[in-house]
DNA sequence: CTTGGTGATATGTCTAAACTTATTTGCGCC
DNA sequence: GGCGCAAATAAGTTTAGACATATCACCAAG
């Protein structure tokens, strides 16, 4: 009686290929909102009533609601029960990548050229935007990353030794910064900035671009619990564009 | 003496202000990463095991590790066990915005002009990038969004009317494209690309700018289960930037 | 009309147990 | 040594049941 009550059972068959009950269960809430027949705003029915429609534990519906609330589409709150979401705001999610293998799966041979290495004050924009007091001592970098020998990025790097044990005996012009630092500084925080430039005199000669060349740039902040690890401002060779995962 | 081998009760004090006990597992076993008690590459005790160090059903454990190897800290495939990540490829997630409202939230007042709409054939390259056959008739529109009067936005949008039902009646004099789009076209799937253009004649216009300044552009493509929705091409104000959530 | 309490309700979370599945290890056979 | 199969293992998933907790709705008292 149980099987006969409960529609169909949407997880045991076709659509199933290798997901589990929860995801093909967040597949069907995913279509039914977007056509419609669950309107922006609408109160779903409660995870008994659609355990009982699909014929899983309510753990189970439970999940595949999580799944598709994060992404979104849904809002839950107890009591409230769950409403499809008036506005939608998605995500998009980018990977932070080493730099090397960026552009060795473009089919390029890497390179990179370290231009400056010092200890330096930190100037007042990067202090505020570190966190950190204005003139404390910070390792100062500038890097040229190239494929097949053109330059492909350049990069200006402010790390702090202080949240970085280990980082005073490292060569860089040997391992560069960007790989050794995600090799083996792990961070629990990171925001990334993209602007456009038109490119600085020092920029086009590091890019061997004419200067007012529109470049992207990104800012990467890095933390972890002891503060924040580093600050990286990337210029990258015009024409470059960054996508997101998927 | 189980009891007595099994570390502290880290779930049960201090640290959980509100936390559930997979989480506050979460953020013991990302302390361990990142304090290099567990290092890169190292195999973790086995989710049994944990469950015991932690005094919780292993199922807890499951879940506090599957958050982190969302995050990237961690490597997990059955049998073999959970590592951790040699290369932690980390994820910054952008939310999709209204533009309206991030005009709204700088503290200007919105306003949008519509520049022009009409039917139009698809050229090859954005053909290509939404999947669809050069030539397909879809709509095109070209907008302006401004923030107290002036250019912050130049806006560049087809729109697929097959995957977009109710489309034909709107009137985007009134309502805008994107949030209309937002509201009423909820879709499975995005791409963003971020990338800098030197302002073309047109641009330049548009934004009231002068030709050539460096402007960040940012193409966003998104799909729901019927096929493509709409391609874009923002064009922003010289000097703006975009950041990541958190 | 406002305030405060109270109960109902839907989600949040956890548990113990079972079953599933991918993958590795090791053994036996050639 | 190499190959293939079987056993063991660790994570993946699901279930039923329980308790926790936020909050909404309603009603009573001020």
């Amino acid at each position: 009686m149980r099987e006969a009550a409960s529609g169909q059972d949407v997880t045991g068959q076709a659509a199933s290929r290798g997901l589990s009950k929860a995801q093909v269960i967040a597949q069907e809430v995913r279509r039914r909102i977007v056509d419609r027949e669950w309107r922006q705003g609408d109160r779903i029915p409660d995870e008994a009533e659609l355990a009982v429609e699909f014929g899983v534990a309510r753990a189970t519906v439970n999940k595949a609601l999580q799944l598709v609330a994060e992404e979104g589409l849904l809002d839950r709150r107890r009591r409230a029960g769950t409403h499809v979401t008036v506005n939608p705001i998605r995500k998009a999610t980018f990977s932070i990548p080493i730099v090397r293998e960026q552009v060795e799966q473009l089919g390029m041979e890497y390179g990179h050229r370290l231009v400056a290495k010092r200890m330096a004050p930190l100037p007042a924009d990067i202090a505020t935007r570190m966190d950190l007091p204005q003139g404390q001592v910070l390792i100062h970098l500038r890097n040229v990353h190239l494929g097949d020998g053109r330059p492909f990025q350049t990069e200006e790097r402010w790390i702090n030794p202080e949240t970085v044990p280990g980082i005073a005996e490292v060569d860089f012009r040997k391992a560069n910064a960007n790989e050794w630092l995600v090799r083996n500084a792990p961070y629990t925080h990171a925001e990334l900035t993209f602007s456009a430039e038109n490119a600085s005199h020092r920029d086009a000669r590091l890019l061997d671009t004419r200067k007012g060349q529109a470049l992207l740039i990104v800012h990467r902040l890095t933390w972890n619990d002891l503060g924040p690890i580093t600050f990286v401002r990337l210029a990258f060779h015009p024409g470059y564009s960054m996508s997101t995962a998927h």
